[in-house]
DNA sequence: TTGAAAGCGCTAACAA
DNA sequence: TTGTTAGCGCTTTCAA
């Protein structure tokens, strides 16, 4: 390891004046100075020790990003593709930003809060997190966050947060259903908080305007695990004749369940119509293609490790909770039934 | 911040006292201090700062995740299901571990030794890396690395590994199709190093075991992106008729083939019999169920972060470079051809 | 059984 | 324009 001390005594100057053409502090350096401890840097390959300089008062350059932990069995975390196309746009821009990102799996507040201070973190990425584990990650949390994908109980805009406008996409999806003719649709997601509550609203709210009740046996929830999924599926079998569409929260669960059909000999879209949301890689590789709505990971990535750069950079931000627009994407698994009724 | 200082003045005793305490370090301390010491710590909610610690010559307690940097465009290194799966692995494993996972995406030999060196990382897991950049690492790397899925041009076993027998299930799955009475099989991946490389010599192995030619016209490379791939999808539909069997070299890919033969016409597998690798999300959600040979992700995460821990530990390893087994699943999606010849 | 003191590598206030 | 020095929080050696 080579150390500033090293490299200044190598020069003869003092480690001072290394520090300060290292960090650019150089209009009290002269030129000649400046050259020679870049070169020397350069030729002794000097790196520097991100210890020693957060313990002296700089910041970290870590970020850390917070994702869920996991729930189901047999899955984790970021193995849900919507998760790993985020993840992965969040490394690649925290990296080319010159900072370091710190993964960390936890739903409880404690560890998160434990872990941002043990490594002195510079902010806080936190992922798809519960209403309540936000507002205490917000309360406490000395450094700046930025939430993706969360759903707040108190003030909204009080948040920085990177979303998708969800409720207003549900709408119009289910919207597209009622405009094929479609009356009887199920709402089916693993849960009913944070986005999957938006959309399930979304879809309530379509249903409402146009004149079509509201049934909370119409939402199924999706048991995890694969197990879990098959038997929450034969539950929907069971009742499939109550209904001409299903509305999955995500492309996953609707993938899944045009396969699961198709099995048991019901042909989507012939005898039931099916849509995601999301638009990942399952809605696309599934026959037929699923009508779904879509969204840009990348983009809620790039957006969110923006945001946490303009506010580490202590730059204000005019807009904090960001609603992203969406995109709904009409394919083969939808039937228009207006003229069989 | 609670420092060691202000909860040792709090109790009237030493730093170093309270230093010890926490380390564990009792032997010379009397029951009465460690018990005040300890509760004092809890009140006061002591948090350490990992950085100090570091500094003063501790471990960091960190881990370097080093994936492969993304060659594809709009698409990034988590994203693949299989890197994701076992990321959030080691990301629990390395978490229940009490170490910290950094993640970092790069090709570039001296980045990521740059990156270990800044930050004092304890150890490297490396997936998927290739065997020049590997070796590099092995050779200037000061601190114990355990690659995933490498493949090594110098002697093998002085390398950490945990890998698949890639080669043998390769071979095993080509004679199964041979055993199907498949005599002209296309071998398709987007590569034919590393991994697939393996795969490929499996195949080959295979074919000139059962006396069948080995053609470098049989050899596919997929192109990268969703209109690279359909670009070499097409290559291949223009030269199906040449074909019995095709065996992509993961499972992805396989999918993606079986819904684009889909999309042309060509039926899965009575037209054309079809075999993947790997046995991730894709094989079981889409039809026909995909034959593939099937590993287990999350195991190869928990015997990589075992090992890291037991090289940390500085306890020695037995094996050093595994390769674990596969197992050939059979599904739908080849035919029995023996008969019509 | 406990504590004082030095030092890890770096930064920054201040002095020269 | 350059250098001296103190100190960040912690560990560890050595003395008491």
């Amino acid at each position: 390891m080579v150390t500033i001390k090293e490299v200044a005594s190598c020069l003869g100057v003092s480690p001072t004046t290394v520090s300060n053409v290292i960090h650019g502090n150089t209009k009290e350096v002269s030129q000649n100075t400046i050259k020679r401890v870049q070169e020397k840097l350069e030729e002794m390959h000097y790196i520097p020790n991100m210890s020693a300089r957060t313990l002296a008062g700089n910041s970290s350059k870590i970020i850390g990003l917070i994702i869920r932990y996991p729930v189901m069995e047999g899955k984790n975390a970021v193995q849900d593709p919507f998760n790993s196309e985020l993840i992965g746009m969040i490394e690649a821009e925290v990296r080319e930003a010159g900072f370091f990102l710190m993964l960390y799996a936890s739903d409880c507040v404690e560890k998160i809060l434990t872990m941002a201070t043990i490594w002195n973190v510079d902010a806080l990425i936190v992922l798809g997190v519960g209403a309540n584990e936000c507002k205490k990650i917000k309360k406490t949390a000395k450094i700046p966050v930025v939430f993706v994908d969360c759903y707040f109980l108190d003030d909204e805009d009080s948040y920085n947060n990177v979303g998708l406008k969800d409720r207003e996409y549900a709408e119009k999806i289910t919207e597209y259903l009622i405009d094929q003719g479609h009356k009887k649709i199920a709402f089916l997601a693993d849960n009913r908080v944070g986005v999957d509550f938006e959309r399930w609203t979304g879809y309530c709210h379509a249903l409402e305007r146009h004149g079509l009740p509201v049934r909370e046996s119409s939402f199924f929830r999706i048991k995890y695990g694969e197990s879990g999924i098959k038997e929450s599926y034969d539950a929907v079998y069971e009742r499939k004749d109550e209904f001409t569409a299903l509305f999955f929260a995500s492309d996953y669960y609707a993938s899944l369940a045009i396969n699961y059909f198709y099995d048991r000999g019901v042909r989507v879209p012939d005898d039931i119509s099916v849509v995601g949301f999301d638009d990942n890689i399952f809605s696309r590789n599934v026959r037929p293609r699923l009508t779904t709505v879509q969204q840009d990971a990348g983009k809620k990535g790039r957006i969110a490790v923006g945001q946490i750069l303009a506010m580490i950079e202590k730059r204000t931000l005019d807009v904090k909770n960001i609603h992203l627009d969406a995109k709904l994407v009409i394919r083969d698994s939808v039937k228009n039934i207006k003229t069989e009724q």
